[in-house]
DNA sequence: TTGAAAGCGCTAACAT
DNA sequence: ATGTTAGCGCTTTCAA
């Protein structure tokens, strides 16, 4: 160094004023010299770094979000983490367990809602918010959702509204916020509504792509046609498309449509897709600031739970119910609709 | 502790063989003891960490490539940091600099293919791997293309060949990899097809949405109809898209349209999108493979340049060109078509 | 096989 | 205003 301790230099990058502020600046500039961020790290017990954990980046719901917590977390100078779990429970313990010691506080999009893979970070005091979906046994950690079942109600309602009666409903895993929320709501407006409810009309699926589209493929091969489909999130109403498209199924001429979640390329589709639709970039934005607070240790002691609204908007996707003109299964079905 | 010495258990930890590993396995499991990250990259000079700096996860493209690198460094027990930089290079740069001492390397598509932000980096010994761009001056590093220049000429040979004479060209910046390149393919493709090359049919847009949707409402405002539009980049093609949609410009009859990336739902819009398309995915994972050797020390000591194909989907977004039949711009055109 | 000691680069307490 | 010292938690000589 020229001339003075390491102290000295530590305190002017502090931002402290000292005596010989040219002579170290010089040296600094010409060393090209930058306080190491791990030894800070470890002097400090900071990271200024945080996690991000979701179940699929490439899920533009999910992308969004991304874009919402990294806009915030670069005003903050916080690096973020990011890592996928694939909805698996088992590659969230080992997300989690990798991000100890290594960030400064966590926002989970946990996989499964009855598998807490909190445990080992919470004990280790890293601050966790929750993002668009709940955590059993974890009512004392932030979180930030979204209706869900007041949308899956609308889109019900919307349904049952322009007539129809036997209606698919692809669902999410019900061990998930989304998921259990959106069936439940759904399930709920067609019984309040005084519509069956066969069983055979709930299909399972896992949020992915092809979920909805084998998903779509049995409810279309019921004996009694379907004449409307839900799909509760967007990758699922991706394969619904692709299997309708596939079936030459027109929409919605033969067959109603409406997703959770809005899909940039929504209004452009043919036709137009109606769906439930909320903020996205926004929830980012709210979890990173609420794990902010958590570890400036600012705010509330008590956890915050931020729910907000889903709406639907009407596009084009859903009509009247016309039985009887597609599907493949039933020739019963085809040879009475060429009788007419 | 239980009995040892911190030597002990750090030699444990590491794999080697001791005597009391009953003893220190049950104080590690009693106190939920865990090595410290940060220490251990202090002590080491290895973070176990790296970078992935792209201009917007929110672009499809992007994500699939995050989702490729994502799948190599979980398996390699690497954690990312994931940048946007919104193509910005100042963003770049602030981006770059935050990770020193963070990272053992790091996965850049580089803002503007001759700003170069990587001197600081480098400087600081960290490895470096080209995703998707180039950088100028940054040759000796190693990096993973697409051969864009080939997929323009793809695209235009394409719509020469069903008899397109204007064709609006909406191009990415000059000043990146593929905007240069793709403009200089789809040039040098018209021109060797003897096709004018009106300056007025070029437009630069910037690779985001609205660009693309500015430009051509621009294009349509042109005297001389355009028969045919290629844009540069998914985002921008969306941006097309919903201009076209909302100036009721029908495709193909009125107006061919190619892009340049794929989109997920490009087989499901009406029509199903004409596209350039290319691996996403693998090039996240062959840059990700790229970097370790880097890091590792192993592979060549010569930079890789790895450069992918791009081919031409077709699909029934381009059609022969029929002329004066949309647009809002010129009246003469819209009294003549009304006479027929 | 194990432990003692040193040091990675920084900053805070204390002393000057 | 500046320097000295100690210690964050780990690993790695070196010695026992």
């Amino acid at each position: 160094m020229a001339g003075v301790s390491t102290t000295t230099v530590s305190r002017h990058l502090a931002g402290q004023k000292i005596r010989e502020v040219a002579a170290v600046q010089a040296t600094i500039a010409a060393l090209d010299f930058r306080a190491s961020a791990v030894a800070r790290s470890l002097k400090s017990g900071v990271t200024r770094s945080i996690g991000l954990v979701v179940p699929d980046v490439s899920n533009p719901f999910f992308a969004a979000v991304t874009k919402g917590v990294e806009s915030i977390s670069r005003q903050l100078e916080l690096n973020v983490f990011l890592s996928n779990t694939d909805e698996s429970v088992e590659r969230e313990r080992s997300v989690l367990r990798g991000l100890i010691g290594r960030v400064d506080g966590v926002i989970l999009v946990p996989a499964r809602e009855s598998s807490d893979n909190t445990e080992e970070l919470r004990r280790a005091g890293v601050p966790i918010v929750l993002l668009d979906r709940r955590l059993s046994g974890c009512e004392d950690l932030d979180c930030v959702l979204v209706d869900s079942k007041d949308g899956a109600t609308q889109a019900a309602d919307h349904l049952v509204r322009l007539g129809h009666e036997r209606i698919g409903l692809i669902s999410g895993p019900l061990d998930t916020t989304p998921g259990r929320e959106r069936y439940e709501g759904f399930i709920a407006a067609l019984d309040s509504a005084g519509v069956e409810l066969d069983p055979a009309l709930i299909q399972m699926g896992d949020f992915k792509l092809e979920s909805g589209y084998q998903a779509t493929l049995r409810l279309l091969g019921l004996p009694l046609a379907v004449t409307a489909i839900f799909s509760a999130n967007n990758l699922m109403s991706m394969g619904v498309l692709r299997a309708l498209h596939h079936m030459g199924v027109r929409v919605p001429d033969e067959l109603s449509f409406v997703g959770f979640d809005d899909l940039e390329l929504a209004e452009l589709l043919s036709p137009p897709l109606s769906v439930i639709s909320r903020p996205a970039v926004e929830q980012g934005v709210l979890a990173m600031r609420l794990l902010r607070n958590r570890i400036e240790g600012k705010g509330p002691a008590k956890a915050q739970h931020i729910v907000l609204d889903a709406h639907l908007t009407v596009r084009d996707s859903c009509g009247p119910p016309r039985c009887g003109t597609h599907g493949f299964a039933s020739s019963t079905r085809v040879s009475t609709g060429s009788l007419l």
